[in-house]
DNA sequence: TAACTTTGACTTTCTTTGACAATTAGATTA
DNA sequence: TAATCTAATTGTCAAAGAAAGTCAAAGTTA
């Protein structure tokens, strides 16, 4: 008997497959297609799909509203990203991710100005009003999103 | 089923576009056109037209009242940037944050690939693990410091 | 037993609708 | 002429509707 989540993971990354790339879901239609709750919907993307894996979850609320997933190619151009990415991990301190920066910098992997606008958003005084406890796994998470921005376009 | 919302908005920036910037509306005319009650198409111009997005909305009430919305010429881009972290205020929702960059890329105040550079920060995946109580503010932090670091370039 | 999956009640966000209020131009009246 | 009425407009606000998100408890599996 598969997994609900492997069928789930399957039918999304179908329909990735066919569009391009991008799936654009309706959480609840796509519940009811796989005869389950839509928050499992939710816990599929969470676990399979998550920017260390590859992809851009975005997402609105209200009447009208959507998921789309997007699968990002490393080509060979963006190797060191990929690498980033997995070194970033689900934590970086401020200075972590400095390193890191200018490293990619210095690699030619980003531009200067790219660094310092992801700097911009990572530094912990962006990001004050987050729980220090919390606060490297945010900077990671937010890091990682922005790293993939930069590889999809 | 694309959203009403989505429908009017594309109505006026058509209008927009076709009269050197400037629409003057009718709206309770706009209104039937777009089949929907009158009050529909103040929210969308409050959701997808404010100053901070690059509009300009003007009204006077009573007979032969109209509403024009005019779209801000690019003065510069400082100014425009400052205007948008007044827009920012100290909490913004995901698709606040998403208007207001859509907005400033039609402008021409920053690139697309930078307002989806940008976007890729402040979303709520990006934000998943940030409480969801103090998500909005966290959002309006990092969005406020990153369209700093493009005016200090 | 520890990690992963499944479920569902509850929350948050965004949209749509409608009743009612405020404003204005122009017509009518005193 | 000044005051008043009337019809034509837009503004406001709260309730209802339509998604997706959260979280913790219960169930499964390795």
């Amino acid at each position: 008997m598969a997994r609900l989540v492997d069928v789930i993971e399957d039918m999304i990354k179908e329909m990735i497959d066919e569009n391009d790339g991008i799936a654009t879901i309706n959480r609840s239609q796509l519940a009811s297609q796989a005869n389950c709750v839509p928050s499992q919907i939710t816990y599929v993307l969470s676990t399979r799909f998550s920017s260390g894996q590859g992809y851009i979850v975005e997402s609105r609320r209200g009447g009208g509203g959507q998921i789309t997933v997007t699968r990002v190619e490393f080509v060979n151009k963006f190797e060191y990203l990929k690498e980033m990415i997995d070194a970033i991990g689900n934590a970086v301190t401020q200075q972590q991710a400095k390193n890191l920066l200018e490293g990619a910098v210095t690699s030619g992997a980003i531009t200067h100005r790219d660094g310092e606008i992801i700097m911009s958003a990572v530094s912990d005084r962006a990001l004050g009003l987050v729980e220090s406890d919390i606060r490297s796994k945010v900077r990671a998470q937010i890091m990682k999103n922005l790293l993939l921005a930069l590889i999809s376009e």
